[in-house]
DNA sequence: TACATATGATCAT
DNA sequence: TGATCCTATGTAA
């Protein structure tokens, strides 16, 4: 799940948890027995999203910062007192109405202020983040226009905008009819303007709904969200072969930046969007 | 029970 | 480009 969507709506909730409170940190895995410690009975002052990327101030100056890859997993509980963590927990956080637990994150680290200013350096504009969405739009642009690889690498890539994942690449692109294979420096105004808006409605979209739904319901013959089916969910993504919701012709697929990228040949076709 | 797979990113070659 | 790290889930056997 973790897209740029799903980071920020555990910051959310997690803030709305935990917040102001003086949290007992543990490492039941032992991984992150030392930073347990060092957090233990402290306040937790913010919890700040950027991407994929969440920074947590403490009391004392401390920042953890966390990072879920593609397998990490947050589980929060209100009931008291709460299931016991699995083995594999490396932080368990207890507030004083409700605990959480991470499991299998690529990153969980403490980190001084300087270091955070390295990690935000390296990202992108993030869509959800607090700022102006014009400069958002003009850093994204500038990002892009960089670049000479392909539009569908680039999306990718945390530098040019932080929180997009393999599944909002695929359908932003749909839903904006840009060939996947673009060179990002020639995309024109309009179209990155479009991908832009795209991507951060989708995305502010997931945050709110909690999973990534893209089509329009129309498409899929639905007349409200409930109606859904599996697998009804997405245009492009994971629909080898299929046809396409709009035009019927089978879904594309190839990799583009390592991962598997899917499009329509025909509603984006060759050229769309210079 | 075993295996394949995944919404990520880094590092070595 | 390939190897590597991390965990949970769904499907096959």
């Amino acid at each position: 799940m973790p897209e740029g969507h799903t980071i920020h709506r555990h910051a959310r909730k997690q803030t709305e948890a935990l917040v102001g409170q003086a949290v007992r940190t543990t490492s039941p895995q032992g991984r992150f027995a030392e930073g347990a410690r060092r957090l233990d009975g402290r306040v937790l002052q913010a919890i700040d999203p950027h991407g994929k990327h969440l920074f947590y101030r403490w009391e004392g100056g401390d920042i953890l910062h966390v990072h879920l890859g593609l397998f990490g997993k947050y589980k929060l509980f209100r009931t008291d007192p709460p299931p016991p963590p699995t083995e594999n927990t490396r932080l368990a956080m207890h507030g004083d109405d409700a605990t959480i637990y991470l499991a299998g994150p690529t990153i969980c680290e403490l980190i001084d202020p300087s270091e955070e200013d390295d990690i935000r350096s390296r990202l992108g504009p993030d869509p959800l983040a607090n700022g102006s969405r014009s400069k958002k739009f003009a850093a994204f642009q500038a990002n892009l226009a960089r670049r000479r690889s392909p539009i569908g690498a680039a999306l990718l890539d945390q530098k040019v905008i932080a929180g997009i994942g393999n599944v909002y690449r695929a359908e932003a692109l749909f839903r904006t009819g840009i060939d996947p294979h673009l060179p990002a420096n020639r995309l024109t105004p309009d179209a990155a303007e479009r991908l832009f808006a795209e991507s951060s409605r989708l995305l502010k979209q997931g945050e709110k709904a909690g999973r990534i739904i893209t089509v329009d319901l129309h498409d899929v013959g639905a007349r409200r969200r409930s109606d859904l089916r599996r697998g009804e969910r997405l245009y492009a993504y994971g629909r080898t072969g299929e046809p396409c919701r709009r035009c019927r012709t089978p879904i594309s697929t190839g990799e583009m930046a390592n991962r598997t990228m899917w499009w329509c040949s025909s509603c984006q076709p060759e050229g769309a969007g210079a």
